[in-house]
DNA sequence: GACAGGTCGTTAGCCATGCTAACGAAATGG
DNA sequence: CCATTTCGTTAGCATGGCTAACGACCTGTC
């Protein structure tokens, strides 16, 4: 469930590898549990980027174009699942910074093709330690254990969502 | 860094425990990939959100009273990590929808206590399945062993952001 | 070649949610 | 009593979601 921080401390109990009614809990108050920490995660993420000028929606967007590579302007809201009217503005943004250069499409005039500027990726680079060095700090207290628990777990979150067309 | 699913599967190397540079990149390293998770789980949430006619931060807001109990509006923005002139229009529209209900304070008139109503808990356990059901769903296809490294991650997180005073 | 249907990106409008600035009411402390 | 602090609200702005509508362009069929 969605809630505050802490308030999720009831362990579930250990259900058999079966997809049991009990197995169906555990699932469901894992995702509930995720996504509360997602909500005040990104917050933590808006604060945090108030330093860099740029907004975190802007910076997911722009970090797809740095590493994922230059593509349409339909397939960057798909591979941010949102609207192309929302990318339209969100690109819009990075073009008026100077992080995104925008060019037609030789084979297909209705496309916009979108590549990160220099600038877009000398940002991303300097910009990386900064944007989440309040939670890097505090992940910094935990044990090698614990660490690798988490990289365990947001593997597991980006082969669940991986499992989306990148195109 | 903040960028699309599936392109963080590069492992960060095992560092030593001591907190030497190669550590501070690790969780630096594991801080991004959760910041980027955490965008894509809101957007994801939202989604789901729009079948309750509730949007998730008033959810959040409301099931910090629904399972923490009353409290002031200072104190719930104070636990949402929101300042007060946004928890006040969060409250009107959850006070509009008839799940939350506003007094007074008899010891200090400053004071707004705010407390769920029985139809913003009945909300809260009807709607609870229903918000998470698609995420739940995939969560279903992993092993119990990944459910753990979640549940022990969420955990993690959770006595991370749980530092904070509740008020 | 003509045309219907589909695709792409943009514009407009609406809503929600963050923030800051300003303010009035109430409480606190000297 | 008065200056300062605290609390919540209002107003304004920016951002980012959405849907609806539209024009330009592409594709497939006749």
């Amino acid at each position: 469930m969605l809630t505050k921080w802490g308030r999720m401390s009831t362990p579930a109990p250990r259900p058999p590898r079966s997809g049991t009614p009990a197995n169906d809990a555990r699932t469901e108050a894992v995702a509930n549990r995720f996504n509360s920490i997602a909500i005040h995660l990104v917050r933590r993420l808006r604060r945090a980027d108030e330093a860099l000028g740029v907004t975190p929606s802007r910076l997911s967007a722009l970090s797809v174009l740095v590493f994922g590579g230059p593509r349409t302007l339909g397939e960057l809201a798909s591979a941010e699942a949102v609207t192309p009217p929302t990318m339209t503005r969100i690109v819009a943004a990075l073009e008026a910074a100077g992080l995104v250069s925008r060019a037609g499409d030789a084979s297909d005039r209705r496309l916009v093709r979108l590549e990160a500027t220099p600038e877009g990726r000398r940002l991303m680079q300097r910009g990386r330690a900064q944007r989440v060095e309040r939670l890097a700090r505090e992940l910094r207290a935990l044990s090698a254990d614990e660490l690798e628990t988490l990289e365990h777990a947001a593997s597991i979150f980006e082969r669940i969502e991986g499992d989306r067309p990148i195109g």
